[in-house]
DNA sequence: TGCATAACATTATGCGCGTAACTAAATTCT
DNA sequence: AGAATTTAGTTACGCGCATAATGTTATGCA
């Protein structure tokens, strides 16, 4: 491991993250949406109403990021919150009707961009992609709770 | 190219953006340095002094960051900014002693973190990985400007 | 039962990134 | 040479992310 490849490898991910990220702010402004956002719209119509814990989980963000998300989401309509009923401290965040419209046109925002990111790459690469990209997850992430699609083989 | 294919790679990306920052975070928080901060001393140390500009551009990122993130390097003492002579415009920009310094710290330190990342990884993966990934970077490009290591082939 | 501890959520603050609007200097084009 | 355009840089502001500190409710244990 020269520190050419660890250079470039750094950097590769670096840049992708921003592009990825540049190009997702791109397509979902004329929703509305800032990036970051859809994800939690998407972990919402996927899996129905979630206390904010649950989504600060699934969404990989600390609390706090998810309070002031959820706020904007909510002052823009696309959500609501209720007190959960079996715990004062938890708030349920919920789809409004203009989320779940939202969340469907996310769906096909998605698709195309995820086409668009593997264009010219080999069909075994595009296969494998998800659980390299998971592998590395799994490697650094300290919170130790990464989806490990694949377990890391150290 | 299914949703469910679409919204596993996305969300790969988002996670792998999210804990490899947070785990570049862990690693640059020794030197008071931010993660994004390590990239602009990187480059000043493989090309020598540049002016902004030419940062904004090597960095991938727009010139109001590459403005905010040299004036809090300067205020810790790693670059230094100077007038430069052909164009009074521009300011030239450069690693001071104590930049130097913690640019070789952080090629130490981005050894061990791309080490980490690729644990797991068939060789085979490790040696394309570069590659596959600014394929990626410059399929979502839309400044049509980067690296391009390998050209899209649409 | 009562108390210490853990968990849910929030506020405050800071950083890297972005866009929009602006100034000033350089360049290009009649 | 003078006017229009491009380029370098900044300021102002917003967003997603982070950590630290705080209040409130649940829970585990003596």
């Amino acid at each position: 491991m020269d520190f050419a490849y660890a250079d470039a490898l750094n950097q590769a991910i670096r840049l992708l993250s921003l592009r990825h990220r540049a190009r997702a702010a791109a397509l979902l402004a004329p929703l509305g949406l800032h990036p970051g956002q859809e994800a939690l719209l998407l972990e919402l119509d996927r899996t129905g109403p979630r206390i904010q814990a649950q989504l600060s989980d699934a969404l990989g963000c600390e609390p706090p990021s998810v309070t002031l998300m959820t706020r904007k989401l909510e002052a823009a309509g696309h959500i609501r919150r209720r007190p959960a009923p079996s715990d004062k401290r938890a708030s349920i965040v919920e789809l409004t009707d203009s989320g779940k419209a939202l969340a469907d046109q996310i769906k096909h925002l998605w698709r195309a961009l995820a086409k668009e990111t593997v264009t010219g790459l080999s069909a075994e690469t595009v296969a494998a992609l998800p659980d390299i990209l998971n592998t590395m997850t799994s490697n650094v992430d300290t919170s130790r709770s990464a989806t490990r699609t694949a377990a890391g083989t150290v």
